[in-house]
DNA sequence: ATTACCATGTAAGGGGTTACATGATTCC
DNA sequence: GGAATCATGTAACCCCTTACATGGTAAT
């Protein structure tokens, strides 16, 4: 249920279309909230029959600019305050750790080996999109740069866990 | 697609029947992999129908035991070395802390207070665990040591992460 | 006998992805 | 005039969750 708070979300920035806010889901959202142009869509018009936003304006090419409401605030605040996050779960590359006994050490290494390059990966290019914004956010964004710091501390031990995995199946095998 | 590749992934360590998997979809695998009851008997019955587990044996209570098959063991091991894990999205509490500027300060570190809080919990029950495992994994279960890990170190990064943020707040705020 | 546990299944509904479909406007 | 971009919508399909439904077996 949580694109319908996204999208509540985004609009406390400002009225925006549907369109609008497709371009910050695959942006900045990217990485923590992604969607697609088909569920945004729908979703925006549940939230309208909801009454948790009003289309504000109707522009050219049946473009339509929704605002957050009353209600549509509460309702973020709420979530923000009351609903507790969902823990992690679910995670396919830890599933894949559990079963690596299955194939042999070379196999099992090289797949530690590439997680611990794909880290350093996303690593760079948070460090990327973190230059890239720094200038405007001295002050502003306290909470865009919070949230940056977690994909960069995310990354980082995730990258030093693979090395470290790495030695000790090096350990093990002997 | 996992759910698939975790039961074939659980039968390499013998056969089993649903209700067995069942047991370590809601044991060990809870943190990694969680998989109702419903969902995995008709996942199994998918399995069977596509040759990758067959049915070795039909005990008391309807109890159907079923068994890797050659094609299956392919298929893990192809979805084990062959295909990329997906990288980690839709994080409920990042995308919280995007809007955190939405409800004030007291509120935005109370926000944070709980995180830290939730990770020294979730640490400290993983390190029981980890105690309960200890001795049968001299060298046995490598991998499941490795898995463990991460979630010591991940639990560990969102603790400090959580006090850094409340530290970034506060120098904010002033 | 009753309770607890073993054991499997179906149905309804939500959220997400991919693909299909349509049309307006701007820029070159 | 044609391409790129703006802009919205629908349909099919898969995965997951919750709830409902049923019955066998073991232990006290």
């Amino acid at each position: 249920m949580s694109l319908r708070h996204a999208a509540l979300g985004l609009l406390t920035f400002g009225p925006a279309s549907g369109y609008d806010l497709l371009q910050t889901f695959n942006g900045s959202l990217a990485n923590v909230w992604p969607a697609t142009q088909s569920q945004l869509y729908g979703e925006l018009g549940k939230l309208a029959e909801a009454g948790l936003v009003t289309v504000t304006e109707e522009g050219a090419r049946r473009r339509k600019e929704y605002a957050l409401t009353d209600a549509g605030l509460a309702e973020l605040k709420h979530w923000l305050t009351d609903v507790e996050p969902t823990v992690l779960r679910r995670n396919d590359m830890l599933l894949r750790v559990f079963f690596l006994g299955v194939v042999d050490h070379e196999q099992g290494e090289e797949f530690l080996r590439k997680r611990e390059g794909q880290a350093v990966e996303h690593q760079s290019e948070l460090r990327a999109t973190q230059e890239a914004i720094a200038p405007e956010t001295a002050d502003l964004a306290v909470y865009g740069r919070i949230a940056l710091e977690w994909g960069l501390r995310y990354t980082e031990m995730q990258r030093q866990w693979a090395a470290w995995a790495q030695e000790e199946l090096a350990k093990a095998r002997k």
